[in-house]
RNA sequence: GGGCGGUUAGCUCAGUUGGUUAGAGCGCCUGCCUUACAAGCAGGAUGUCGGGGGUUCGAGUCCCUCACUGCCCA
């Protein structure tokens, strides 16, 4: 690959031009395959696996964006670093993407048959399945593609089909009819966690039911469903309740049914709500179920697969839950049953995937038994084997845990892993086994068919932190990269899969001996170290982006628009923890000037390069480490300003504050790198006949080592960008095949002296800029100017001379050791400096701006002193508070007293 | 109903354990095509830190309370 460049770029930076091609590169030099030989602490992670069905959105592009700064930067900084991407089969979602492609060509996946289906929903996923990786792979995710998978692949499956195996041969699945939440449009089982609740405003039904033992007297119950009082087999009231005391044990006459169901006391119900008596539907309501089991009750199912009613609804056999509904409460008007109708907002479950109201259906279902599990997913956090960043998730996450109930993990789907479970058709018994068996271990009949239940997609997805590594068979990689380092993912998954992962990790990898042969602890079981947890993406009103609203923001489009790298460094300059990204399409404008003034940089340095080469004077950039290196103010202050802000963008990233070494890296390249070390050097680029062309030389080999180390601090947060200008900067022979293979810029030494001098020599410069712009300067002219201050700053000023004169367009300098006075005089705690110009332009703007200066002054200087009178200040405030304000106190009589006489000098006030 | 956040410049947000003058980007105003960059340079304006109370020598930061607002769980 051959970077395109000579060294003459183009004015302005075209990401378009160079980001393909870049992309590919990475892909096809497999630059980030990783091998459990390679060296190095390793580093490992999990892109959370996006959906076959998915297209990336901001929330990937942030999270991807994450993931790819953190792993470069690990990967720089020496560690084995492995990414490791892939897809989830989403079995709902997928399934139903088939099913909508089928209806139009008007087929159901009842007519083509469940292998037909099968066969249908790979072809669907062969086409469009790896949209979300391609765009990954365009937005230069250094990921290790060797290693991408797939959940329905084979190894994976055979992990999944292990892992039931071994929790039902635990005893820790069972199959059992319980109340679900079923939803009657995908007509399958789904879990709590696909349930939506939401605040809706309903009815409360008040029914009466006649007393059989006192004919003629009722008990009012109240209900918002009342087209399940078909199921009803009891009505509950609180045993405490004194206004029902008299009913305990009596049985009442359901209305247009007929039947005769029992009044049962039982403490789950409350008194306060609607009438305090509560119609019992064991087959339609979980908390009715409970209430059934305790109370020996019987279910009837009123309602079929599909949330119609059914034959045991009698003459409403056939209709929607909902018209049923209507005829019913209609009916018990017309029979004056009904007492009242009520408002009530109550909570109405939906299904996560399709939105339809979710029915508590009694059914057989299989079910994890979860506490096991969580015990020990609770004490891995618990025992600081898992660090959440925030840390509030931890809360959140411990919280959920606590009150865990058993999973329901199977569906009534055909895309998916199949539960590896036989029924035996002779003795009714069930066949559990690792490979497909021929007959039942029961009775040994062959009689024997597979369930037809699949697993729910999050169960495969739980294991994935030790199945992509190749367990249960190959522990090769597994005892290299197990435990991955970190997760970063959104909240949205918290449960779903970040819990599921901690759970099954801390199961199944225990059983597994560490690579010395010892048992695995707790701490070595954990399926990763630390979890990461981002905001949400909104758009720049903070609204959620929702394809209703219409106000997503496409990545790609963005990214075409202003350039991967800018997008990226928008996302990481928001990406605050714990705060949600607004995202801004004018920082991305802004951070896309940020790539264009790099890549003018660049070019100002090739250029200078050349001129240099024509001036007899080579540097090689591949032997800067032996050339001599400049030693001037500039040249110390830069290397120190590199130091230290690559020592806070270590610390920065090491603690997940990416809007914080976005922004450093951004201050550093821009302001010290640009906006002062370019000026400076300026100077010392002077190719004219009878310069020193050593310290010319070193001035250069600075330059250039100095901007090559910037492209490294950069490139984890621009990786497209920072690639282009690095090759360039090697003339397309670089030491590596990629920047993203070099060292990370650590900080060997920082300056604290001379950052310090720098700070007063810019804050001289800015000054004698602003006392121009009072006077009126105009901006080409260079003009005189007069510095009073100590010695050792008048020593250290006359050695910058020749920057002042440059920076601030000073004709010449001229030190004072008396005060000065008159118009263009700026005042600071070590020094005064005046710029002599003669045209006084407002002597009222000058007065305005004194007068508010002394004001701020004053305020300031009233606050010291009475904190300075304070007894208990002076006391009981850290000695270094206390000297700091004395200091302070002493600078502000200083510049107080300046600042008064030249107000005076203007006209007094 | 239970829990967790948020409220700081016109906008979007920083502000680690309380400590001297509350910051950034964008936007705004003024002047400059100063040979790397007008996607630029230089200078400038802008805050009762949501209200109230408390703790403290000292509060944007800790506690209480109210208001508004967002999210999670049931």
């Amino acid at each position: 690959m051959s970077a395109s460049l000579d060294k003459t770029l183009p004015k302005a930076y075209d990401p378009t031009a160079i980001e393909d091609r870049w992309a590919e590169y990475w892909v096809s030099e497999q630059l980030f395959d990783v091998s459990w030989k390679d060296a190095g602490a390793p580093f490992t992670i999990l892109l959370p696996p996006p959906n076959v069905t998915g297209r990336l959105h901001m929330g990937h592009m942030l999270n991807q964006t994450e993931m790819d700064i953190l792993t470069r930067w690990r990967r720089m900084c020496g560690h084995r670093a492995l990414w490791v991407p892939g897809t989830d089969h989403a079995g709902i979602a997928t399934q139903m993407m088939v099913e909508r492609q089928l209806a139009e060509e008007k087929k159901t996946r009842q007519e083509l048959g469940r292998e037909a289906f099968i066969d249908r929903v790979w072809q669907w996923k062969q086409h469009y399945g790896g949209a979300i990786l391609d765009q990954m792979k365009r937005l230069g995710a250094s990921v290790d593609w060797s290693r991408e998978y797939f959940t329905m692949d084979d190894d994976l499956s055979i992990a999944v089909k292990e892992a039931f195996v071994r929790l039902h041969e635990q005893g820790l699945i069972y199959r059992g009819a319980y109340i679900v939440n079923w939803c009657p449009r995908c007509q399958t089982a789904i879990s709590d966690l696909e349930v939506v609740h939401e605040e809706q405003q309903g009815k409360l039904w008040e029914i009466r039911y006649e007393v059989v033992e006192d004919p003629g007297t009722y008990l009012t119950i109240a209900t918002t469903r009342p087209e399940t009082m078909l199921g009803d087999v009891a009505v509950a009231v609180h045993p405490d309740d004194e206004r029902y005391r008299h009913l305990h044990g009596k049985r009442l006459r359901l209305p247009l049914v007929g039947r005769e169901i029992p009044v049962v006391a039982d403490a789950w119900v409350s008194p306060e709500f609607g009438t305090g008596a509560v119609k019992v539907t064991p087959a339609h309501d979980p908390n009715d179920f409970a209430i059934g089991q305790r109370h020996g009750l019987a279910s009837i199912n009123v309602m079929d697969e599909t949330a119609h009613m059914n034959e045991a609804a009698g003459a409403y056999a056939g209709l929607d839950r909902y018209v049923a509904r209507k005829r019913i409460v209609e009916e018990l008007e017309a029979q004056g049953a009904l007492v009242a109708v009520k408002d009530h907002v109550n909570s109405v479950g939906k299904c996560d995937r399709c939105k339809t109201v979710v029915e508590p259906r009694l059914s057989t279902q299989w079910f994890l038994k979860i506490q096991p599990l969580a015990d020990k997913a609770i004490a891995a956090v618990e025992q600081g084997y898992i660090r959440f960043t925030p840390e509030q998730y931890r809360k959140t996450y411990d919280e959920w845990m606590r009150n865990i109930h058993d999973w329901c993990i199977s569906r009534q789907l055909w895309w998916g892993h199949r539960i590896p479970a036989w029924h035996c058709r002779t003795c009714g018994q069930i066949t559990v086994a690792r490979d497909t068996p021929s007959v039942c271990s029961h009775c040994k009949s062959a009689e024997i068919t597979q369930e037809t239940d699949v697993l729910d997609t999050w169960f495969s997805s739980g294991l994935l932190p030790f199945t992509v590594f190749g367990w249960p068979r190959n522990p090769r990689d597994l005892e290299t990269f197990y435990p991955t380092q970190l997760l970063v993912t959104g909240f949205d998954i918290l449960f779903f899969w970040v819990a599921r992962m901690i759970m099954f990790g801390c199961w199944f990898m225990s059983e597994v001996p560490m690579p010395d042969g010892s048992e695995r602890t707790l701490k070595e079981a954990v399926p990763f170290r630390e979890v990461y947890i981002h905001a949400l993406v909104r758009d720049a009103d903070r609204q959620k982006m929702s394809k209703t609203k219409g106000n997503v923001i496409d990545p790609i489009d963005i990214v075409k628009r202003y350039g991967t790298d800018a997008v990226r460094f928008t996302l990481a300059a928001m990406a605050s923890p714990g705060t949600d990204i607004a995202f801004s399409e004018a920082r991305t404008e802004g951070y896309r000037a940020f790539a264009n003034k790099i890549w003018n940089a660049a070019r100002f340095i090739f250029m200078n390069l050349e001129r240099a080469a024509e001036a007899g004077i080579v540097v090689d950039p591949n032997s800067l480490e032996t050339a001599p290196l400049s030693d001037t103010l500039e040249a110390r202050w830069i290397a120190s300003r590199l130091n230290t802000t690559a020592a806070e963008i270590n610390r920065a990233l090491g603690e997940y504050r990416f809007h914080e070494a976005a922004n450093l890296v951004y201050q550093f390249f821009w302001g010290d790198f640009c906006d002062w070390y370019l000026e400076m050097v300026k100077l010392r680029l002077d190719f004219n006949d009878g310069v020193d062309q050593a310290s010319l030389r070193a001035a250069i080999a600075l330059l250039l080592h100095t901007f090559e180390a910037a492209l490294r601090l950069l490139s984890p947060f621009m990786p497209f960008l920072t690639e282009e200008l690095w090759h360039a900067f090697y003339d397309g022979k670089p030491p590596l095949k990629s920047i993203a293979l070099t060292r990370y810029p650590q900080a060997v030494q920082v300056d604290t002296a001379v950052e310090g001098q720098m700070a007063q020599l810019q804050e001289l410069i800015v000054n004698i800029r602003a006392a121009r712009k009072d006077l009126g300067v105009e901006e080409k002219a260079a003009v005189p100017i007069r510095i009073r201050t100590d010695e050792q700053m008048q020593q250290f000023f006359t050695d910058a001379t020749q920057m002042i004169e440059r920076l601030a367009r000073v004709s010449s300098v001229e030190f004072s050791v008396d005060a000065l006075a008159g118009s263009g005089l700026r005042s600071t705690t070590h020094f005064d400096v005046q710029v002599i110009y003669e045209k006084q332009i407002d002597p009222a703007a000058e007065r305005e701006r004194l007068t508010k200066e002394l004001a701020r002054m004053e305020k300031e200087q009233a606050n010291a002193e009475r904190q300075l009178a304070n007894e208990s200040f002076l006391s009981k405030a850290p000695a270094q508070v206390v000297d700091g304000l004395r200091k302070r106190a002493a600078e502000l009589v200083l510049l107080l007293e300046k600042t008064r006489r030249a107000l005076d000098d203007l006209g007094g006030r």
